[in-house]
DNA sequence: CGTGGAATGAGGG
DNA sequence: CCCTCATTCCACG
């Protein structure tokens, strides 16, 4: 299903949400700047299934509040048993905290550069919060984006600072 | 300050 | 094999 992210959050932009009977799988971010709407709405209120009316509510709470956790089952369709380990580590950094790649990476005795690699790799951002890992020096990057290249189509830095900033992470 | 190399895990030519 | 990544640290000048 397509969910628009409030326009007062960010304009344009929607996540693409993938999911089985009962477990989210997948979430990417997409621009709805160009096309010509994205008609992928639910049909009715009427037949949609439960796992949807808990994923509409919670991200909307989400966005609304600023210390709201989820709590939607999720499951990693995809994945080296490395990067499936560092994605459930990120569930375990608390609201309104961060780490460090390299924390992150003492933690689960590796390196930073192969921990940024996984996290570029998150299946499901916002519900596994890669956002709240930065480098030692500054933000560190999103959905691939990075203070030297940045996507032209999606300003992901700036999606990743309003994350921490709406948690209250204090960056 | 800047620059370069090494280590890390995964994917691609 | 080679390279490139959402990094970091340490050595050198």
């Amino acid at each position: 299903m397509i969910l628009n992210i409030p326009s007062s959050v960010f304009p344009n932009l929607s996540l693409s949400i993938i999911y089985t009977d009962t477990k989210i799988t997948n979430i990417e971010f997409i621009s709805t700047k160009k096309n010509n709407k994205i008609s992928a709405e639910l049909s009715s209120d009427n037949d949609i299934t439960s796992l949807e009316q808990q994923i509409k509510y919670q991200f909307k709470q989400y966005f609304l509040l600023s210390g709201f956790q989820f709590s939607l089952a999720f499951q990693f369709i995809k994945g080296t048993e490395f990067q499936q380990r560092v994605w459930y580590a990120l569930t375990e950094i608390p609201i309104g905290k961060l780490m460090t790649y390299g924390q992150l990476a003492e933690k689960l005795n590796s390196s930073p550069r192969a921990v940024g690699n996984a996290c570029r790799n998150n299946p499901l951002p916002i519900i596994v919060p890669c956002h709240r890992v930065v480098s030692a020096s500054g933000i560190g990057g999103y959905a691939g984006d990075t203070l030297t290249r940045q996507n032209t189509d999606i300003d992901f830095l700036a999606i990743k600072k309003w994350l921490l900033s709406h948690e209250r992470a204090g960056f």
